[in-house]
Order: C-alpha cells, then sequence, then structure tokens
DNA sequence: GATTTGAGGATTGTCTACAATGCTGCTCAC
DNA sequence: GTGAGCAGCATTGTAGACAATCCTCAAATC
C-alpha cells in the first residue's frame, strides 16, 4: 500500500518536527492563498508573534521562502511577498514548460510498473472527480498528477528544481488567477500523456506536456490580465 | 564600459555587505576546492569561529550552500559537504544541458547587439588565453562564457536556477575531478555556438550546447571514475 | 515652494545563553 | 562474547537582547 501522497512535500506531517518546518508550510499556504498580499512587505516581529516564535526560526522560513521564489529578500530592507506579473507569468511557464517536458521523456523511459500502476489510477480517480463535478480535488489532483510525472522521472535535481524551486509560486500564481479551470479538456490530455508515458513513448509524452503547460499558461495568463488591468473595463 | 563581471555572483565585493554574504562566498570555495572534503560533517560552531562570527550568520550561509547544492542537512543532525557520485554528476549535466540548450536557444531569439559584441569579445579573449596556454583563465573563462549565455535569455528564473540553484556544484564538480580540459575542441564548439547564436538560429545553437555539455559530462564522468574506483589499479 | 539634511523611531543583522535532541561509549544482563 | 539499555556529552534548535542600518518626517535653507 502507498503512502499516498497528499501535499506537495511532505514533512512527515508537523509532529515532532522542527518551528520552521512547522510554521513554514503555514505561511507558505498564506501567501499562495493571498492572504499575505502578493508585494506586501513581511515584518519578521510580527510574524515571529503571529506563530508565537522568535525572530530566528521565521527568519529561516523567510530564507526557505526565499528559495521557493515565493518571497523576495533585500538586506537591511526586509522581505517582500512576491508580486504577480505577466512577464514573470511567461518567464516561469517557460521553464517549467522545458522541465516537465523533460521530466515526461524521462518518465517515459524509466517509470517504474508501480509508479505507472499509481498514474493510471490518479488518472482514473480524475475522471471520476470531474464526472462528479469535485472542482477543488481537480486542483490538488492535477498537482499530484504532474508530481508523480516528476517523481517517475528518477532525476533528483530535476525533481528538486521543480517540487523544491518553483512549484509553490506556480500554486500561487494558478490559486490567485483562479482558473476555475478547463478540465474536461485538461483531463483529456493528462490521459493521452500517460498513454504516451506507458507506450514509452518519450518523445510524444515531452512534447503532450509541452502543449498541456501551454494551455495552461494561456488560461493563467488571461486570468492575471483581467486582474492587473481591470481600469479599462471599469472607467469607461 | 560594462563591469567585466569576475565572479559567478556579484555581490559588490565584500565590502559594506551583510556577514552572510561575506563568509558564503569563503566557504563555497573552500567546499569547491575541497578543502572541505565532500561527504564530511560540518560542525556550525567550528565554521563559526574559524571566521570570528556567531553561529547564526553561519547558520544562514550554510542554509544558502543547501540551496545550492553545496551541503546537505538533516534537522538535528547537522550539515555535510556533498559528496560526488557517479549517478548524481549524470542527473546534474542532464538537467543542466536541458536548461543551457534552452537558454541558448532564448539567446538565439533575444540577445541584444551589445551582449552579442561581449560575447564575441570573451570568444577572442578565450582563443587568445588559448594560443598562451594559460588554462586557469581559460576555466573561468568558460564559466564566464556559459554564464553571458545564461544572461542573455533573458528568463529570470531559468537564470536563477541555473546560476543561484545549480552552478556552483557544477564548479565543484569540475574543479574537483579536474578535467585540465580539452580546450582547443571546447573552444571551437564555443565559436559554432556563437555564431549560431549571431545568426538567431534557435534551435541549431540549443543543438550545439547540448553537444557541447555532453562531452563536458564524459569528460567529468571520466575523471570522476577514476577517482572513485582506483581500488582496481592500485590493488594488482 | 521645493530640496536637502538630520534627528528619531522602526526594522533588520548579530551575538550570547539556554533548551532540546542525537550520538558515544560504558555497564550489565544473557 | 554479544547485544540492549542508560548516562553523559556534544551538537543543533530556539529565545531574547543589543548593535547597525534604513526609512520617515519635520525643520531649515535656498
Amino acid at each position: 500500500m502507498q503512502p499516498t501522497k497528499p501535499s506537495i512535500d511532505n514533512p512527515a506531517s508537523d509532529k515532532n518536527q522542527t518551528l520552521v518546518e512547522q510554521i513554514l508550510v503555514q505561511i507558505q499556504e498564506s501567501i499562495i492563498k493571498g492572504e499575505l498580499r502578493p508585494g506586501s512587505k513581511i515584518n519578521e516581529q510580527a510574524l515571529a508573534e503571529k506563530y508565537g516564535i522568535s525572530r530566528g526560526p521565521t527568519r529561516e522560513a523567510l530564507q526557505q521562502l526565499e528559495r521557493q521564489r515565493l518571497v523576495v529578500r533585500i538586506p537591511h530592507v526586509g522581505a517582500r511577498v512576491a508580486t504577480l506579473t505577466i512577464e514573470e507569468l511567461n518567464d516561469l511557464y517557460e521553464l517549467r514548460s522545458t522541465l516537465e517536458a523533460m521530466a515526461c521523456e524521462l518518465a517515459a523511459k524509466r517509470i517504474s510498473e508501480q509508479q505507472l500502476n499509481q498514474l493510471w489510477a490518479l488518472l482514473e480517480k480524475q475522471e471520476a472527480d470531474l464526472a462528479r463535478g469535485d472542482s477543488y480535488f481537480q486542483q490538488e489532483g492535477d498537482v499530484d498528477f504532474h508530481y508523480q510525472i516528476i517523481r517517475a522521472s528518477g532525476n533528483r535535481h530535476l525533481q528538486e528544481t521543480l517540487i523544491g524551486g518553483l512549484y509553490h509560486l506556480l500554486r500561487m500564481y494558478r490559486y490567485q488567477c483562479t482558473s476555475s479551470s478547463r478540465p474536461v479538456r485538461a483531463i483529456a490530455e493528462h490521459r493521452r500523456i500517460v498513454e504516451a508515458i506507458a507506450a514509452g513513448d518519450a518523445e510524444l509524452a515531452g512534447l503532450l506536456m509541452r502543449r498541456h503547460i501551454e494551455q495552461g499558461r494561456q488560461n493563467t495568463q488571461q486570468r492575471l490580465q483581467q486582474l492587473t488591468a481591470p481600469a479599462a473595463s471599469a472607467v469607461s
């Protein structure tokens, strides 16, 4: 029985862990969900008091968040929540597209029997969720889908780069530019990707993933544009 | 006049900077050059005393080094210098190859007049150094070469991933598996890459970079194999 | 009125001390 | 002799206080 990894990273669920790891996930969620607004300043002291800890662990957590691109820190000035811009969105998706295509190609070559079964199971669950119209779990499921493929690539540096470095920022864009999803099409694309991986067709799998992510980019960009420049429609 | 960036990152040269930034580069060099041996344990207290500072900044520096893959930290256990293994070398170069090929393609599309001139200038300097047999500057020059192309890609996330995340570890492999270089061939390859970029031929530029890096991988792997398994030749 | 300059306050950087955890090497039972 | 269990020590995690830097805002000068 596989341990059904529900979250992006699995810090053994808060228990008996270090303070930094405990509050890190909480601050992550706050940022991703926009409770800490993009671009807003983060006060170490205030943040520490909010979680009832001292500034030491808080600073370490902020450094971790900087590594995940969720926070920008400037020496002697302080930390700010990352801002969402069209240019960065494009840079981010450009990179993500390349990396996940690579992950797909590698997965097609290297995926294990067990991992493939897991992937099929997840896909079927997604399709079932879709039929029930359960959109929240779809979003989570989509994260898991990409996550599993990345793991199946077997390249630990690739995994670290995507999951440890890029994925949280991606979640932030997706959450805040709440693309209530194009689920039917997306999950159809998922199926074709899994089929290509199962067939060991690396080139096709990579190509399909590239297109799949490009679809996601366009979708997110559209929403972000509506958010950042609502003046045009509001003025007239 | 461009400021001739000599180092991987330019922290305004130690002056008036934060302690962390000052010692970070020093520890980096110690690790890359092997003064801190791969796999050896790092004692926070001892390291702090060595540089005459307290444990706070030392811990922050170690976290930065973890981000750069030069150090592995385990909660409540401590930090170790990264170990060099064949598998990781392959993972690392696999990823690097994809990312730098991407950088090359983007550079071919987006490089500015000024950046291209800089690149030509660097190439000519490399060829001149080669003629003089100046191998140390060749190595540095090679780093700069890739660095400039990465910058020319214009994708800030790509830059951050490669330069902030991967490049120091790459330097470590290259330094310690001291490939005294295949300079003639490498620089010939450099020239063809620049020509492709100048011609705006993204596909060719990416392809050439892929092959160029694959050459580097084989070279480094060979040296590493000799280092990790010298028993065979020593026993008999 | 606009610009500069400096004092005051707020925030970040660093240090020291203490608490919590993991590791080492001994004793003791089998 | 070998393995388990415990005590002591070394090391990391956390807290709180002090030092250094930056930002704000008002007063003074042009």
